[in-house]
DNA sequence: CGTTGATAGTCAACTCACTTGACTTATTTT
DNA sequence: AAAATAAGTCAAGTGAGTTGACTATCAACG
C-alpha cells in the first residue's frame, strides 16, 4: 500500500503560499547575485509585468494589478524610480497620468528575473509533465475568475 | 480558432499570487460577517493549522510553519492571545516551552474560517474536476519540494 | 555533578510596506 | 461655466515583520 503524497492533506491556500514562495525565492536570489539587491517585496511583480507587457503603464493599473491603493503604488514607484529601476513620464494626451517605465537598469533586472522564474518553470516541467502544467494553470486560472465573479455578484 | 484561456499567458508567479487571494477573501470575509474582524493576516494560517492539526503546538512549529523569526511569531501569537483566540499553557515536561492551544473563540473561528475554505474547494472541483484538482495539487508540491531541495544543496 | 553549550522564548527598538485622510491638477459631463 | 470625476501627491499613522540583546531551561560531557 502505497501512501499518498504528502500534499494531498494540505489545504491549498497553504500549498499557495508556499509554492509562491520557491518563485519568490529563486527570483530573489538571482537578482541579488546580479547585484539587484534593493527591490522592495511588489517591485518583482512591477519590473516584471512592465517587462512582460512590453507596454509601459499608468500608475492606476499598477494599482490595479497589484490591488493596492493608489498612494501605495505611488510609494512603490517611488521607491524603485530613485532606486533606479523606472523612470516616471508625463503623459501627452491626458497629463494628469504620469507613464512609468523601465530605465536600462529596470530592464536588465527584470532579464535576471525573467531566467529564473523560467528556470523553476521548466524543471517544474520536467518533473510533472506538460498535461500537469496545464491542468494546474487552469486550476490557478478557475480560482481567479471565481473572485471576480463574487466581487461582481456584490456590487 | 478558438482562443486560448486568458491565464496561459500571465506567468506562474502572478497566478499563484491571485489564486491564494481568492482563498483569503473568501476567508477573511466569511469571519468578518460572523463577527471575528481582528484577525491579523497570518493569523488564519495559525488558528486553521491548529485546528487542522488537533494537536497543540509550540511557537518554535510556527516560526517553521510560517518562515518568520521567532520573535515576529511571537508578536503574532500575542495579538491572537490578546484578542481570545489562543491561550498559552506551560509545557509540564519541558518548561522552556510554551504550547499554544486554541480556545473555544479560536475554534469557532476555525470552524468559519474552514467552512469558507471548503466552499471554494467544492466550487473548484465542480468546475474543473477531479483529475485537474488533483494535477494542481500535485505542480503545487513540487513546487514545494523543489525549494526544500534548493536549500539543502546550498548548506 | 558542574560547567559549557544549545534551545525556547521574551523585550525593546527599528524598518518596510502599506493605509487613511486631505489636497492639487487635469479632464469629462451637464 | 460649474460640477463631478479621475490621476496623482503629501503627510501622518499602523501592522507586521525585522535585528539585537537578554533570560530561563535543558542536554552533554569531562
Amino acid at each position: 500500500m502505497q501512501d499518498k503524497p504528502w500534499y494531498e492533506d494540505v489545504v491549498i491556500p497553504a500549498l499557495l503560499r508556499h509554492a509562491r514562495t520557491t518563485y519568490g525565492k529563486a527570483m530573489r536570489s538571482a537578482l541579488e547575485e546580479a547585484g539587484y539587491d534593493d527591490i522592495p517585496a511588489n517591485g518583482l511583480y512591477v519590473i516584471g509585468g512592465l517587462a512582460l507587457s512590453d507596454r509601459d503603464v499608468p500608475l492606476r493599473q499598477l494599482v490595479h494589478e497589484l490591488g493596492i491603493t493608489k498612494q501605495g503604488a505611488g510609494q512603490l514607484v517611488d521607491a524603485l524610480v530613485s532606486r533606479g529601476y523606472l523612470a516616471r513620464t508625463p503623459d501627452k494626451t491626458d497629463r494628469r497620468q504620469l507613464i512609468v517605465t523601465l530605465t536600462d537598469r529596470g530592464r536588465a533586472a527584470a532579464e535576471v528575473q525573467k531566467k529564473a522564474r523560467e528556470r523553476i518553470d521548466r524543471e517544474l516541467l520536467e518533473r510533472i509533465g506538460e498535461d500537469d502544467v496545464r491542468s494546474m494553470r487552469r486550476g490557478l486560472g478557475t480560482l481567479i475568475d471565481m473572485r471576480r465573479e463574487e466581487a461582481e455578484s456584490r456590487e
